[in-house]
DNA sequence: AAAAAGAACGAACGATCGTTCGGGTTTCAA
DNA sequence: TTGAAACCCGAACGATCGTTCGTTCTTTTT
């Protein structure tokens, strides 16, 4: 027997609300537009959540800690370096596209959230980049037979990172090919340059 | 005689205002903080700007417009496709560590903007991806021999743009390297692949 | 010196914000 | 069938929002 969902609700609340928060901000998205939205009154909403703050932590933390269950999904695969970063790569971008609303969200920042929360969700988010600093490291010794000075590194991390998280603002899938068109000429472009293939 | 600026007073309230906008977005300042950190009263700044959303898209018009210039002052050099390409990526990181609070307001979007003032914007984007994108293809005819499909060449030019706009989230000179190294790392992964050099 | 224009202000406006409160339904095990 | 827990609501709270108003001080022009 499946395991169900220990609360749909909540679940179509962070859904429904991220779609609004990822077109107007956190700031620019009210409780009674959420409220709206989620098809409950305003102070229904109370039930599920302490307050507004609420609802930008818990998409953040499921979405971060998604992505690191994925890297540490693939850390137990045992794959060698190509394949553990082509690998990185397409789970990275077939969850923001899966999930782009909550993405979007997650790449505003957590500059609203209190100081504890904001760790915490800054804590997975490094967790999650050391993880693909790593990948990235293994890759490199690899391709060219050194390694590269700690600096460098990190820089080529925040590269990819860039090449993979700037889709929130421009990609669909109608116009710029499939998800998996679109991780293939990241790690290509990432491992080869622009003019491979 | 050198030209004296038009108006410092307005040029120091955009730059003040972008500061405080950059870390809290646009709906999370209000026009009582930007009167406080430009040394104003509240009613006082509706003295230069018709309202909040003025700000906003000023910033974002002289940011883009400046994108823009040296854009079109690399074209007029008649570099090569491989200088053109490293002239280009150098510009645009030099400009946007300069004015990295602007950069961050204009990443976030201009979904608060007017429907004209927001089809503005995205305007004066479009003819600068559009020059980005002519450098790209430049570079990837000489380089490979052949062309690339539309949509190929269009979504190498935004990964380009995603290393480099991408900065705005985790670049400080301290700890990166300078901004030199930077458009020098970028140039290199963009057109070897991440194990060049 | 007088007049016009520019720059800045405190006080207040209506609107909307996040949140709270007191009370209703519905659900379901005992 | 009864009672408790979960779910949901309308109405209102104080705070803050962007904006406007009438007025004063300062600078420039005539």
């Amino acid at each position: 027997m499946l395991e169900t969902n220990p609360n749909p609700n909540l679940d179509e609340i962070l859904i429904r609300s991220a779609r609004l928060m990822a077109h107007r901000g956190y700031h620019g998205t009210s409780m009674r537009d959420l409220a709206e939205v989620t098809g409950r009154s305003l102070s229904g909403l109370y039930h599920y959540f302490e307050g507004k703050e609420d609802l930008l932590y818990l998409i953040n933390k499921r979405g971060f800690s998604s992505l690191l269950d994925l890297a540490e999904d693939l850390r137990g695969a045992g794959f060698g370096p190509t394949r553990a970063l082509k690998g990185l790569i397409n789970r990275h971008i077939g969850f923001f596209v899966d999930h782009l609303d909550e993405m979007r969200v997650m790449m505003f920042g957590t500059l609203e959230l209190s100081k504890d929360r904001g760790r915490e969700i800054n804590r997975l988010k490094e967790v999650y980049r050391q993880n693909v600093q790593e990948i990235v490291q293994a890759y490199i010794a690899e391709a060219r037979g050194s390694g590269l000075s700690e600096v460098e590194l990190a820089r080529k991390t925040y590269l990819l990172f860039g090449m993979m998280n700037w889709i929130f603002g421009w990609y669909s899938s109608g116009a710029h090919g499939t998800p998996e068109d679109l991780a293939d000429d990241i790690f290509r472009t990432f491992t080869e340059g622009c003019a491979a293939g």
